[in-house]
DNA sequence: CCCTAAATTGCAAACCTGTGCATTTGAGCA
DNA sequence: TGCTCAAATGCACAGGTTTGCAATTTAGGG
């Protein structure tokens, strides 16, 4: 039909709205140098021809690429070490904001991510920055990208030194906030379950043993797995001729394998002993007995990562910041 | 320090190995055209000095991008109808043979999906293919997709028109597999429990009774979430004044609504009554008592859906093609 | 030693847009 | 009218790579 199959570019605006191409560039722009009415006379004709600009062209030209890495850590793969649903939540609601704010995401897991240099990807994919999630006891490797000018920020627990900005939920207070709940119960041996590496495990535990009176023990389980915390705990009362009244896992899924191994052992919940956890995800709604849990807001959570590190790729410099956390009750 | 800040180019890597750019250029490719010890000179070289392709100057001139765009409907979203940790899963394994193939993996959710037409997509973000997840019920939108020459997968149930490629578990074996399952038992009156206007569940559904001999109920619910089977199940025990030995879920998520529903109830499980899941989510190993459940294997469908896109990408044509579905039995 | 083909390599155009700078246009004003 | 100034537009180049084709070198055969 045509003379050529060849896409629609931006000289043929030019050519139709009868002005030079680099003035359709600056009315696509909505630069202030072109005049209002030729600007909307070409966008209504760029609309109605379908066009698009290319945005190969536009990236090599401008040195931004509007595109920002998510670096998760997938559950059910081999190497992964964290495996949680409540990343999934998370992660759709940072795709969202960021589609909201105009980038696109480009998803990465951490397998990939450790075969070649963070740096490497960042120039040859054209990734304007990165949001990390996820990434616990990556200290070093963070701190030395951040020193290399790499814009980032973090999902995870405040770090100790302030040489990038992370954004977590409030982790201590969410543990207050589950000593509170226990008190309130009449409890008095309470015990943690959780991983002893885990910077935000930790943080929980300290939040809580800082606000909790009564006795206090610490299991400390090898991952934040379902089955290594329902092991870990039938392991421990195999041991001991006593039980606590009360348990705080750090996570959903490792209370639901609290809760497991409880009932394995013919415990009955919540009468001899309570079980809390943490992140709210779906599962502990699901579960039956339905579980007490601290919800994060993964929803200010992803507009606040994007936010931030929006503001850090412009070059601002961004504090940390935690999210408060709130104590969802349910019978348990 | 250096004269600039430049950062380092495909010219730099010529001049220190002495030759032109476009040698630099095909040696780098792997081309034929360029002497074996020179390209391993060159390769040497560049990876010494960290240098690594411009990707936006790379796909101007090619027209290939190497980015796939993987949409997704994320759970916990507003607009989400579907919402099932079993697609974060899938999710993973994308997303790992992507990066095995050497295509970057953009993400999008459904929301800003339908906010603009997906060949402006396309062509606006440099995308090569796309892979749907759980679009359960846009036929018609994606015939069209096909019809324009887009290259898209989509992992889902078999479509009546061969227009375009599926890639699923083959749902209608699942349900047989369920009702086989639930004869050996000794079972006799069975529910399902699904949408009635979702592709997959209807298969599962349709496999199940052309395999089940005893009484069969179907009890449809509006979508795919906990809470409306809960409240579905809950109803309609209200307003019998029997019940099933039996109910088959179309997912976990679902199965363990009914579960939680049967339970309130007073019903005894699995005496009473027996429920089967589908997806072999993790949900269904956490829940207590844990799910029978159907497994799809997520690893092999990824790697199907990736294989089969790249080659529709080539021009190819490919055959829809559906994965072997496998009962997994707890005690339940 | 000359000729031809094959193996390498270099030249220059092309991909599509953004932007500094010069140029044109038109208005306002003395 | 002649001048200045601001607004609007066009020119031309830059950005980093790929690739068709020409040019050069090398090897092999007569």
């Amino acid at each position: 039909m045509t003379h050529k199959k060849r896409p629609i570019g931006m000289v043929d605006i030019a050519r139709l709205a009868g002005v030079s191409r680099p003035t359709v560039s600056r009315a696509l722009q909505g630069s202030p140098l072109v005049n209002e009415e030729t600007k909307e006379r070409i966008r209504e004709i760029a609309l109605r021809h379908g066009y698009i600009v290319n945005r190969s062209a536009q990236n090599l030209r401008r040195k931004r690429n509007n595109v920002i890495a998510v670096v998760i850590d997938f559950p059910h793969l081999p190497e992964s070490r964290i495996s949680d649903p409540f990343h999934f939540e998370l992660l759709g609601n940072i795709s969202n904001e960021l589609a909201n704010q105009g980038q696109d995401v480009l998803l990465c897991s951490t397998q990939s991510v450790h075969s070649e240099p963070l740096e490497q990807m960042l120039s040859s994919k054209g990734v304007d920055g990165i949001i990390f999630l996820g990434q616990s006891g990556e200290e070093g490797e963070l701190t030395s990208l951040a020193n290399n000018g790499v814009p980032f920020v973090v999902w995870g627990a405040e770090p100790q030194k302030k040489e990038y900005c992370v954004v977590g939920s409030n982790n201590k207070r969410g543990g207050k906030l589950v000593a509170k709940r226990f008190t309130e119960l009449g409890r008095t041996s309470a015990m943690f379950v959780g991983p002893d590496d885990h910077d935000e495990m930790k943080l929980r535990f300290s939040g809580f043993s800082s606000e909790w009176k009564g006795a206090l023990e610490e299991l400390a389980v090898k991952d934040i797995s379902f089955q290594s915390s329902r092991d870990a705990v039938l392991h421990w009362l195999d041991s001991h001729d006593w039980h606590p009244d009360a348990i705080f896992a750090g996570s959903d899924t490792m209370a639901i394998g609290v809760l497991s191994a409880l009932k394995a052992k013919g415990l009955s919940i919540p009468s001899d002993c309570t079980v809390c956890g943490y992140d709210d995800s779906p599962i502990s709604i699901y579960h039956s007995p339905s579980l007490t849990t601290v919800k994060q807001d993964t929803s200010a959570a992803g507009i606040l990562l994007v936010a931030k590190l929006m503001k850090i790729i412009e070059g601002e410099i961004q504090e940390s910041e935690m999210l408060r956390t709130e104590l969802i009750e349910r019978e348990t």
